[in-house]
DNA sequence: AACCTTGCCGGCAACCTTGCCGGAACATAA
DNA sequence: TTATGTTCCGGCAAGGTTGCCGGCAAGGTT
């Protein structure tokens, strides 16, 4: 039976208890090896008896650090979800806590989260930056106190730090070739904001596909729009009213997959046979609608553990090498939306 | 300019710096009454210069608070990332930091996160309990460290603290009203868990609106599975192979109502003339799907900040009633999949 | 007999901040 | 003059923990 206490038990109960010294008591819950057996169990069946358990914050005063790591993301739609579920599990594990902030997609958010944490004496950061974010500075700070950082996702140049991705390139290149196998022949592509490292990494991959078939890029066929389902309603109807219509679509993620879908059933285009259409990221949504959306599948859960490991890695070596670039595989998943021939 | 320093000033830096006590930096700083006008404008500006930050530990230390809540959540799905988005909103401005544990819906998941929550000594607890928590044990704990909860949206009557919830009976209720509207007679239920109370609540509301339409009860049309898709598909299947085969059905999730749509598609029913459907959450996906699903619209990011004001309230005043209950109100979205008559 | 080892333990300081008390210097009132 | 008040400041302790050092006794080594 733990006594009943409103305040918990401390060393310095135990200490008193047993007559004996504090930093005795500390030795023994430590198995430290300057203890005799005898005080040792003694402290131990005591401190059993009161509940100890020791104080986090001394401890993290004591020896400055507090297990604890900040991660920062622009939201928590489907795909972050699950990589954060995968830091979740990894940290978990390993004896941290997480503490997770949204900068929703905002730059004075993020800079607002990043003070808050780096108040809150984090150990480090697990960073995917926001997509509104152009300068860096904010993250300065954190390299300043030399404390550790893994980006994920959406990673970034201008922050040299270990990293975890996804090869964008590959999604954006099989995506394409898929479409190009599948007989289309002007395949337009809704990319995200310019400034975005993953998407002009798919784009990487689309203009990489065409070139290696041979096809002509069409610069006219790149639209830049907001990450976002009604936007790329918007680019949708700017594209089908073009004189040379595509007669495909490879969108940077799914939410945009959809808007587009939707604008392409207004229109009364069938897919897949008017018109072809590729998403990117494998939200369960793309197989519920009809027609199922085809997508490439990226591996978040995995991603996320990846990150939180090569956190964990940088953390225990502080010197390691800030170049190491942890990269993980898209899958194709082939669905209606795409299948020209086998319909 | 910032002196460049790898550790954060302290307070003790700046005494030295000004040749004076640190009880008069430490006054000077939280604008204490007895300190001179000339010496709180040396502490400030040397302050600044040298980018003092109080160091959020050793205050948490000497002040027994350490300005985070811990938040418990079975998962991150869309209407617990919505409420915890509203969480976070309200608690970043009132000056607290929030850590969200997932208990990925498993009891033992949900004493660990308790249990690691209490050891980083979090100011009090925002929670959403798990379905498969039928013990409450581990949340005794923190009440007999006398910290303040609040629980929000799955709640439960075994905790008694104050509370934020939908009123969860009157969507059932419309859900159900609706479908009878329109023409439906059998309308079936597929309930979540039986120990899960927002489905109960649900539930009752479903048979709330039979009694008020002068409907009898059927047992039979009633299933519980859980709270996910596949089971979903094989509970309507069930429903399907009946006798008395329902006309509709009316779902406690919208996970669920995509299952239950799956099936029915495959067995070849139109939706809505042979059978009708209404799910609950109001997902975005139910808008997506052909036909679109009728659905019951919840406030997430309005219950959300709701349980973290409700919280920062009950914190403030300590003894305040345990018998808060905040109930916010869901409102239905019709769509294709229940329209039987304007079809 | 003088020395060194070994095993065990307590005291002190430090991490950083604040609350409380006392004290010095000066001004005002009786 | 003495008593009382004001203004400003420093010292000390506390919050809980650990690292470092020194100390004491028992036993072993030359």
């Amino acid at each position: 039976m733990a006594n009943h206490m409103d305040n918990p038990a401390t060393i310095k109960d135990i200490a008193k208890r047993l007559n004996i010294s504090l930093s005795t008591v500390s030795r023994a819950l430590r198995n430290a090896p300057d203890v005799s057996e005898e005080t040792r169990q003694a402290v131990l069946s005591l401190s059993q008896e009161l509940n100890y358990q020791p104080n986090r914050l001394a401890l993290s005063l004591r020896q400055n650090q507090t297990h604890t790591i900040g991660v920062i993301i622009p939201n928590l739609d489907y795909v972050l979800s699950q990589m954060v579920r995968g830091i979740d599990e990894v940290a978990l594990e390993a004896g941290y806590t997480v503490m997770v902030c949204q900068s929703n997609e905002s730059f004075g958010r993020e800079i607002l989260n990043t003070q808050r944490l780096l108040e809150s004496l984090v150990d480090g950061f697990i960073i995917s930056v926001s997509s509104e974010t152009k300068s860096f500075e904010h993250f300065k700070k954190i390299q300043d106190r030399n404390l550790p950082v893994v980006v994920f996702d959406r990673i970034t140049p201008h922050l040299s730090a270990p990293s975890v991705r996804l090869d964008n390139q590959a999604g954006g290149f099989m995506a394409t070739e898929h479409l190009i196998e599948q007989g289309y022949k002007k395949i337009a592509v809704l990319a995200g904001p310019e400034n975005l490292g993953i998407s002009n990494s798919r784009l990487e991959g689309y203009k990489h596909a065409l070139k290696k078939h041979k096809i002509k890029l069409d610069q006219d066929l790149i639209l830049h729009c907001d990450f976002n389902q009604d936007y790329a309603y918007y680019a949708t109807l700017e594209l089908l009213s073009m004189k040379k219509k595509p007669d495909a679509i490879f969108t940077i993620s799914d939410r945009m997959a959809i808007g587009a879908m939707q604008k392409k059933k207004k229109k009364g285009l069938q897919m897949p046979t008017d018109i072809g259409l590729v998403g990117f990221n494998n939200e369960p949504v793309t197989g519920l609608v009809t027609p199922a959306i085809s997508s490439v599948e990226m591996p978040c859960f995995e991603i996320g553990k990846a990150a939180a490991k090569l956190f964990i890695e940088t953390m225990h070596n502080k010197e390691s090498a800030t170049t190491i670039e942890k990269i993980l595989h898209p899958k194709l998943i082939v669905r209606e939306s795409s299948l020209k021939f086998s319909a």
